[in-house]
DNA sequence: CATTATTTACCGAACGTTCGGTAAGTCCGC
DNA sequence: GCGGACTTACCGAACGTTCGGTAAATAATG
């Protein structure tokens, strides 16, 4: 998707997309406040004017960053309000299909998922995200009405103890060769989730 | 057991106890990096320099605040693998035990979980938690032996998953007037984590 | 009971450094 | 020679920290 950026005129360099994917590696690593211009022009191994070429300052990077990620898991949702299915699978759809965003978005979402609303733009993200969750929070309560979650436990809770497992990949998964399948990894989060971890 | 510090000598005012209290919720509010010396003192009602008064730096702060949480988590644990139990028993005390102190110190909790390692004293506290994990994945892998914990998930991403769970209450749990109990909280987290949120 | 010592808490003004950001000009491939 | 990519040099503001001195309470002394 990335356009291989070929023929490009000018002198060669760094593009928006290249860069954005350094910004939020360092982001994530360091923190948002954490991470200087400065150091993200040593990581670029340019200086740090040069940035400022690409952007108009930091918050964008911050901005462009969140709302990538952002796109894609409402594009997850969005694909699963428009299944015609039970709300139980259409749940099991968003937390499958989640897990791909978050493997393969990993910089981005851990990103978002450490906003903290100092800004306006963190709060837009915020806002945005907090919108994906009622949904899903919406999901998981219609699911119960129609008896396929259990009753004894608000739904409003339930959802948030579940996607609140699901984003906990941010905090150790790392992508690696050889690594389990991404396949295998939703299949696991799906079990436990849904059946639980007691042996039966 | 705040001993209401009564009749201490020299100048009222704050100690350190009830500084740490203000620095940790406004570092989980506006994250460490974020947050000035200058925003602490303002939301003190005293200046900068009072605060060196108390410790030796921004820093110091930190380590008091991580080490309150890491001593809470500590002692749960070592509850835990005191217990003459079953495995699957000692980790359920584990996670009742650990929503208990997440609500108890939800600020210091809060805070040591959002640590990324940029300084000696973020990473000290990271090698602290990575300790606490360790024993619980092996909670885990003695459960699953004992034919307890279902067999078809690899132990160490079940405790993750698990813990996911359980550490994403501070990033939605208030204290509230009314609120459900902790126990109640509790109750909820084990059912959904144990048997699953699927109907039965 | 007044005086003095000690303890604890705090203030205001600076220090050196780093921050995000800007201005003006150079480099390089089509 | 046009246009995108980058550099050197710099700015004002904010940062964490230090310092000399002050304020207000208790404890010890006469």
């Amino acid at each position: 998707m990335t356009t291989t950026a070929a023929a490009r005129r000018g002198r060669p360099g760094y593009d928006l997309d290249r860069l954005l994917l350094v910004a939020a590696r360092t982001f994530t690593e360091r923190g948002y406040d954490g991470t200087s211009m400065e150091d993200l022009a040593k990581r670029l191994g340019i200086t740090k004017s040069a940035i400022y070429h690409h952007v108009d300052g930091k918050e964008e990077l911050l901005r462009l960053a969140t709302d990538r990620a952002l796109d894609g898991l409402s594009a997850v949702t969005d694909e699963a309000l428009a299944m015609d299915a039970p709300a139980i699978d259409r749940l099991e759809h968003v937390v499958r299909r989640s897990v791909d965003v978050l493997v393969d978005e990993l910089p981005f979402v851990t990103l978002l998922l450490r906003v903290r609303g100092n800004t306006p733009v963190e709060r837009r993200a915020i806002a945005r995200r907090r919108e994906l969750d009622h949904a899903i929070a919406a999901l998981v309560a219609e699911a119960e009405s129609d008896g396929d979650v259990r009753p004894d436990v608000d739904p409003a809770l339930t959802a948030r103890l579940l996607f609140g497992m699901v984003n906990s990949l941010v905090e150790w998964y790392r992508p690696a060769r050889g690594d389990a399948s991404t396949a295998d990894l939703a299949d696991a989060v799906c079990k436990i989730a849904f059946e639980g971890l007691r042996a039966r």
